[in-house]
DNA sequence: TATAAGTGAAACTATTTGGTTGCACAAACT
DNA sequence: AGTTTGTGCAACCAAATAGTTTCACTTATA
């Protein structure tokens, strides 16, 4: 079983429920209720969720919050960086190049 | 057949052709090179990574050099933009918070 | 022209995935 | 105490996935 947040965040219904509960903590009934799919689903998926951490719970009585944990959405930024290091040498190359070219 | 690029970033071995093409285009067989798994199962990825567009091709003679799209790669980005926005509003509440604290 | 090298694609396989139905269990209400 | 509500978990199933082996095709090279 594979687990880590780029497998977590592949599927579109997972992803849904991250937005979903990105402003506020949400009972799984509550978050089920915008989705085709039945409650055990979504609640498979908020396993998959927290078996990664990018969820937490927090219980309330027979209820059971489900937030987001947002630090560990920061990885994915972390992952990002080496490309967008690239993407902004490239595209200081490209202004070296114009101002290359205006000076001619 | 889902393709689009969460579901294409959601394999490691993906994830490490990716990183590894970020610099500079490379063969079908020298990304290979890089991996245990034969040189079939890494076409077979690289076709995903086209098919989503995170990848490109341009073929010279009998070779075929694989470059990253690094356009491609900001649409994940910008999907973060979202939550991007929300941590970045609770540190800012955390900072009234605390200039709040300190003028008492 | 024959052969080697670089590649993609099809067929097959084991495993994983996302979904369902049917439980069990604890907390709240009557 | 009995029932309803909110939840997780196990068992099962169809589809997708990542890998392999085998083959075909095209471009270089001897």
């Amino acid at each position: 079983m594979r687990r880590d947040i780029f497998q977590a965040i592949a599927d579109p219904t997972r992803r849904a429920i991250i937005a979903l509960i990105a402003m506020q903590a949400m009972t799984p009934n509550a978050i089920a209720q915008h989705f085709d799919s039945t409650r055990q689903a979504i609640s498979k998926h908020l396993r998959i969720l927290t078996e990664c951490e990018l969820v937490q719970q927090q219980q309330q009585g027979r209820e059971i919050y489900y937030s987001l944990q947002l630090e560990k959405m920061k990885e994915i930024d972390k992952w990002l960086d080496q490309f967008r290091q690239i993407w902004e040498s490239r595209f200081n190359n490209l202004d070296k190049l114009l101002a290359k070219m205006q000076k001619k």
